[in-house]
DNA sequence: CGTCATCTTGATTACGCTCAAGCTCCGTGG
DNA sequence: CCACGGAGCTTGAGCGTAATCAAGATGACG
């Protein structure tokens, strides 16, 4: 059962990015309830996805099971670019989440085309230049320094709410090439150094910034 | 001390890849000896490469001198395309080779700049998917699956030479996220499981390709 | 033919996984 | 308002895969 629906464009909205774009003038607007489906594995893909409110996860699964998390898109970011015609993730809401829609097809004028041409430039750009981070971590970072890495990166993204999680420790498990008792137990020794602090198992803050940042490297 | 060097732009060469391009057309040739590098980590990006013979490897150092492979390119490859501009790996020739070169800001003519465009843009789609792949093979699969899945991989990217490793051990280790001695033993191990033939340690060819494939997932 | 780098193999260690049990937090309903 | 129940998280014990340390074997090159 899908929840999702498209809201009025012109639905009072705080702004969340800075400029005006192809995607803000012309993308639809939808809403999905948590752990709700965005696009599935292998649907194909000419749509564009922009954040509005909430967290958007993409991951893959094995025909095993196992699953491998993409990563996390916070209000601003752009998803669903994906090289081939086919998405080779799926995208899921990880909370209620609003976001905008646009299909390419759908461009009318030269300078709209020109405008979501850069969008997507910028966003294909970035989206590499955090494969690569990832590539990195998951082949050459210990268990240790992966957690760090996560919680000092996800720290920089969840600007204003910096220090929540919005994922599960599964999440984070399938995102860092562990399991959630590894997870579970890094975060344990790292309050135990007296680096970060826990109230409840969603929200933290960092004790000792540089200890952080050197073991994240 | 550099090897590299200019060759002239019309010095016989047989076509690697199939249709004339941009970089093919305007692109300076360089030459560059075995362990060469081609640019640094850190370095500014603004030069656009392509493999005309011989294959490249791009790597990222960490601070303590563990190393990530980050990918090899053969003929017809593009490379060094990253989003910043700075290098966030280095490229080095992983054999003898020769590469073509081109500065985005020397483009005169606007059907050039389309030309390169669309290029930059395939390239970009490509590795991003590779980048992809690379992060479901290092996040989620073995050892075993690992060298599978490279194995495999490279059979298929070294059209012609195929079962050539032009690659050390420790570039794979480094690739797949493991050690030299790991990625020995697993690929006696796939010897004894008479999936794969060695003759000496730099080629090889596979016995059982389904064997191979279903490892590879 | 000798030398050195690279690769293979062996023995041992350790990091992270598995299996299993409690605990915490929250929503739900009495 | 509190008791119950269940999902998600934490912690523990033991195990297994891959890392480390250490010899040898192979192969390339002078």
């Amino acid at each position: 059962m899908s929840l999702a629906y498209p809201l009025h464009s012109s639905s009072a909205q705080h702004a969340v990015d800075t400029c005006a774009d192809a995607i803000e003038r012309l993308g639809v607007k939808m809403a999905f309830a948590k752990d709700e489906e965005i696009y599935a594995q292998d649907e194909e893909a000419d749509l564009i996805y922009r954040v509005v409110s909430g967290v958007v996860r993409t991951s893959r699964l094995m025909s095993d099971g196992r699953r491998q998390v993409g990563d996390f898109y916070y209000p601003g970011d752009i998803f669903g670019l994906e090289p081939g015609d086919e998405h080779r993730y799926s995208a899921e809401a990880l909370t209620d989440c609003v976001v905008q829609v646009l299909k390419q097809s759908a461009l009318r004028t030269q300078a709209d085309e020109e405008a979501l041409a850069r969008v997507v430039w910028e966003a294909t750009t970035r989206e590499l230049e955090r494969a690569h981070e990832h590539v990195m971590l998951l082949g050459r970072k210990s268990a240790f320094e992966k957690v760090a890495s996560f919680l000092s990166d996800i720290t920089r993204r969840g600007k204003g709410r910096s220090g929540d999680l919005p994922m599960s420790r599964q999440d984070i498990a399938d995102y860092l090439g562990l399991t959630i008792e590894t997870v579970s137990r890094t975060i344990s020794k790292l309050q135990n150094q007296a680096i970060i602090e826990f109230e409840g198992c969603r929200h933290f803050k960092i004790c000792n910034d540089a200890a952080l940042a050197r073991l994240a490297e």
